[in-house]
DNA sequence: AGATTCTGTTTTATTATTCGGAACATTCAT
DNA sequence: ATGAATGTTCCGAATAATAAAACAGAATCT
């Protein structure tokens, strides 16, 4: 019996109103900072209806309006923190993250699984990458393929048969087998590589991270240039530290 | 001439159904992994209606199904993420929180305000203080008086008309002349003290956060129990090490 | 200064959609 | 097997969202 995830396909059922506010919040996120018109402009809706809807938005503080301007309000932080502290261990994970990357000096990253996708929870890194709350597919991530690890074999296919295998680059894993074959080595290993499956010239290394009552809680990684990412350090440096601080999660939870 | 801040207070004017569902998603936010049946009784709506809002969020993957239960999905951590980086200081000061907490070994957190309210922005703490998101009135906060310093009387003023001077503790500021004094102190020593202005046995220290261009971007704050936070501690040690972070900000933006 | 062309806002009748209640289906526990 | 929960679907009635056009105000240009 293979889990119930990935979008449920439903048919455009529902609260139609619903969708549109989404819809325009969503343009909204994608340009800030945006007018009343230009957001008409980039929907597809008429001007009397982004109108209200925006205006309900600001209403409900979700949306601030500053000079003609409309931006996503902070409001939208309260209740995406209920997502990233759901479980004990994504905040526990934070601070990992943090000395994870201060410790290497590399960009560091916490993901977990949501609907077959692999979601940037917490990062450490340069100012100008922001990744957090970006999805991306599984199979083209070092921390995706050691969530895809731990599942069984149903749910592996079950995913594949939903989400696919798109190539992301020219070394992204598209052939079931092969995925099959790769599971299996992190399985024994431990960690797992990216060699440039998702971005071309970047590296990664990823390990699982688990509660104390062994469930798995999300993957650790970290990543960076071809040119610095070495064998060497991918496979004799890295995964030792990233155990360390996965270990380090998993006995916080256990003993604060 | 006052900034236009605060609540509108529109009429409940608008799309009431927007309102509909983001009454639902602030109540599952409130219980999370919560039924459908759970969640009608805990809001005024009738068991059909909740249904159809749910699965429309669930649809969207705004909400996340499992088993029954629903929960808030991480797509809301994506629009969130929006406000969080819509000025590149914010990230910067990330990072500084960070670097805060652990070198004085204290709780540390970056506030911005948002119509007329504190909002915690980033966070160093234990696992268990969650206040990301969470908004508090600015006068029982340092950070929160280091911000309205900086604004004019004017606009003191209005936020002292509508947001008002609430006693959230037996020592918070609830007249608006001791309010301008305190400002006035602030903006002579450079950072601002909380002394249980905001819970019982806490203090806490604030400093503004300038960009290169010298506007206000938001607050660094530290706090901890009144028998650690010494007067020594709070006006020699503390405002130094906030002022060095708060400067490193501001560095980073201009040539980071 | 006057005219033009953008905005944001309001109004209206029409239409489409949400709503509530009840019926149905399903699961779970006893 | 029975009963009491739950989740889900259906439907007519009533409401609420919609588009379009008209209005007001600001900004830009001549």
């Amino acid at each position: 019996m293979s889990r119930d995830r990935g979008r449920g396909k439903r048919d455009d059922a529902g609260v139609s109103t619903t969708r549109k506010t989404f819809a325009i919040l969503e343009t909204l996120a994608d340009a800030d900072g945006v007018t009343i018109t230009e957001l008409t402009r980039r929907t597809e809706f008429t001007k009397s209806t982004v109108y209200r809807h925006l205006t309900t938005l600001v209403d409900l503080g979700y949306v601030i309006e500053r000079d003609g301007a409309y931006d996503i309000g902070f409001r939208f932080l309260e209740i995406s923190e209920q997502a990233r502290t759901r479980r004990r261990g994504y905040t526990a994970a934070k601070r990992s993250v943090f000395e994870l990357g201060k410790e290497t000096d590399e960009r560091a990253v916490f993901i977990v699984e949501e609907e077959y996708e692999g979601v940037y929870v917490h990062r450490y890194g340069s100012l100008s990458d922001t990744m957090i709350g970006k999805r991306r597919p599984l199979h083209s991530l070092a921390s995706g393929k050691v969530i895809l690890s731990e599942w069984d074999d149903d749910t592996v296919a079950d995913f594949v048969a939903t989400a696919g295998l798109d190539a992301i680059t020219d070394n992204t894993i598209t052939d079931p087998d092969t995925l099959a074959a790769e599971l299996e080595q992190i399985r024994d290993r431990g960690y797992a590589v990216n060699n440039e499956e998702h971005m071309d010239g970047l590296r990664s290394v990823a390990v699982p991270v688990y509660t104390p009552a062994d469930d798995l809680l999300g993957a650790l990684s970290v990543f960076g240039p071809t040119s610095r990412f070495t064998d060497e350090y991918v496979h004799d440096d890295l995964p030792n530290r990233l155990r360390d601080k996965a270990g380090e999660i998993r006995v916080t939870l256990a003993y604060g």
